[in-house]
DNA sequence: TCATCATATGAGCAATCGTTCATATGATAG
DNA sequence: CTATCATATGAACGATTGCTCATATGATGA
């Protein structure tokens, strides 16, 4: 008996061969898709986005934040390291307060539109 | 000696506390702040991206997909259950092979709005 | 009806994530 | 200097995630 041809990834024999040469042609790199999932990776927890929304209204420091959102420094602390290495906000020190803040306009734009896409339907 | 007012979250004393009050306002609510982090939830994975640009060029079944992507059948059709939950992409059957394809322009718009914030600086 | 094929799914596992707790850092006031 | 206060961080934990493997489902053709 012959050996499939695709026996390690996929079993099937009826592939459209020419619409995956096609895509594979179209699609981006995946070194930016990549970027791009690791983008939305750190929008995906409800903290940080919580977080991001707060700032887009003031400038606010740690305290604050975990004043508003109810949760204790040490976490807010932990999430705005996560959100400013991934330069999403910015900070700025004056004397024992770190001030907070979006670091980019399109932060709020994918934002917005995200919220548009849930409100309709 | 008085009690902290802020003892349980936040140990500090010198919150801003009008700020908290106003940015409270303005904020939306944690209801749809929630669902947009898990709708950027699914966006956050690589592999889920990288079927999200493929079938944005073309309808495509489970099997193109493993091949394209180089993943096993298996490994893609957990990862379209978890989209086609999200309601992210759209499926129809033709005899014994499952077309998938984006369900939403939003889902592309949002894409093209990260891939633009990614590319520059 | 039965074998085959594309797809779906449940259990299990390693890896990652978000929080808590304890403690460190670094600026300020006395 | 020393005490205090806002913030940062490392370790540890329980929970979640994405994959693999084995198997189930459901449509097709003989």
């Amino acid at each position: 008996m012959m050996k499939s041809e695709h026996s390690e990834i996929c079993d099937c024999n009826v592939i459209h061969e020419d619409t995956i040469a096609r895509v594979r042609g179209e699609m981006p790199e995946e070194d930016p898709i990549y970027e791009v999932s690791e983008l939305f990776k750190v929008f995906g927890d409800s903290t940080r986005a919580r977080i991001l929304c707060a700032l887009d209204k003031s400038e606010l420091c740690v305290c604050d934040l975990s004043a508003l959102l109810n949760m204790t420094q040490s976490a807010i602390s932990h999430q705005l390291r996560i959100l400013k290495s991934a330069r999403m906000v910015k900070s700025r020190r004056s004397g024992k307060v770190v001030y907070y803040s979006l670091a980019d306009d399109h932060i709020k734009q994918i934002f917005d539109l995200a919220f548009e896409h849930i409100l309709e339907d």
